[in-house]
DNA sequence: CCCCGTAGATTGGTACTACCATTGATTGTG
DNA sequence: CACAATCAATGGTAGTACCAATCTACGGGG
């Protein structure tokens, strides 16, 4: 215990257990979370650390493997390189919950209701909140989307891309990072079922259609209205899904 | 492509780039994923995989971490040891939550917020998919939450629990578990302040009365009073926070 | 024959070394 | 002064050796 306290610093403690590599983890963890590192400084280098730690470089590599995982840091290679210590974005969150999701093969049929009832919420959320400029993006885009489905051959990369995007500026639009979290784990892990809903051409231009009346809706402060053809949006959804047989509508799950 | 498909398996093909480690990360998630490991097997040891990948045991060390710091597999030592695939838990993506929320400071009131919409959305489900029976539980559930609360010394752990308890309760309800996963997640990221309601005298009575109403509401099949008593609840909540001091309410974060 | 304990084998955990690849800074040269 | 070669710092990979924990199997003692 000396203290002394260098330049960088000596507050890492020696670490000797079984589980050195999660000491280590943690004791890093520790230090950023409680801003001794603030984000865009960067940790000491790993073979700094090896003597700071007075341990094995592959307990430094996974230690940082774990907090990179985890999203608090970034690694970059070269001199000045380093494992840099940035802002979390809500994407590991939500890549989190997806996993989840993934692993417990959920009904189709959960997922549309449960963000059927996100949706709705957010529409009335972003009527109350969002500036005009904000409302009036949203529905130039919608344009876009509608350009893009206009032509022969619409590109469904593309229109899966617009819908995404669609989807989070309205969660943005909330100003509430709740709903965006939410809205982009259930996107990262079922954006297939998105894709369905354009790639039939049955569906694609009301699909598109119906985005571009919702959009005008929320920039008219219409809630109801703008609830009513999000529910439009499901419906299609639920029926496009129905006529190719994923949704299982099973009610009997505990 | 020989596709021998020996008992343990070479689908495993070796890794070069510059990045082995996430690439031998990447293909050890998609045969999770895919179902190619059931929670309960275990992945092949380190040094199979090293010959595997054809790569060196460090590689695998750090893969093996990442995908442990997933939650995608858990770590035995020792003979028979090695990483079972387990059933990712709601708490990795509880955990993940918590630190994005930490780090960028997160107003509760947004919490709240989200949780409101939720449970909103949850009390007409449970209306109209959950059986009398289960109605009749929840009532008599409130029932024991205010025979706990009546005591001159209320045991503030078992009010937390019961109150625990009741929501998911009334998750489950909903027939739809997209809704108790994100509830859950978010309770396991903030339980404190569920704790502050019951812990102030001028709040505890009120809250605990009011879940038995919204519960007779439900059980009564009065969707619009039962959303009513749910907003009086989330009241309650907002107050209590405020007069904390714990509330910021600014609307003017991007 | 049964029970218990010890030895062995398997596997993750740690340490150390050497070398490669990338990247930024330094230095040298035109 | 500009540009290119060189160098140094750092992460990435490979390989070895050994330690620690844990299960299995064998064998002795009852």
């Amino acid at each position: 215990m000396k203290m002394t306290a260098m330049k960088t610093d000596n507050l890492f403690i020696p670490a000797q257990a079984g589980r050195a590599g999660e000491d280590v983890a943690l004791q890093l963890e520790v230090a950023i979370l409680s801003d001794k590192i603030v984000p865009g400084e960067s940790l000491p280098s790993e073979r700094d650390l090896q003597t700071q730690f007075q341990t094995g470089r592959g307990v430094i590599r996974e230690a940082i493997r774990a907090l990179k995982q985890k999203g608090l840091i970034e690694i970059r290679k070269g001199a000045k390189g380093g494992a840099y210590v940035k802002r979390i974005e809500v994407s590991n969150a939500s890549e989190s919950l997806a996993l989840f999701l993934k692993q417990n093969h959920v009904d189709p049929a959960h997922i549309v209701e449960f963000r059927e009832s996100i949706d709705q919420q957010l529409s009335i959320l972003a009527i109350a909140r969002a500036e005009e400029t904000e409302k009036k993006q949203l529905v130039a885009q919608t344009e876009e989307l509608q350009r893009e489905a206009s032509g022969g051959e619409p590109d469904l990369e593309k229109l899966g891309e617009i819908d995404r995007e669609l989807n989070i500026r309205l969660a943005k639009m909330s100003r509430n990072p709740i709903f965006a979290w939410v809205m982009e784990a259930l996107q990262l892990g079922f954006s297939s079922h998105d894709h369905t809903l354009y790639s039939d051409p049955n569906y694609c231009k009301k699909t598109v259609d119906n985005w571009h009346i919702t959009a005008n809706y929320i920039a008219a402060n219409e809630p109801l209205l703008a609830q009513a053809s999000i529910s439009t949006h499901y419906q299609l959804l639920r029926h496009c899904l129905d006529d190719q047989g994923i949704l299982c509508q099973s009610r009997n799950n505990n």
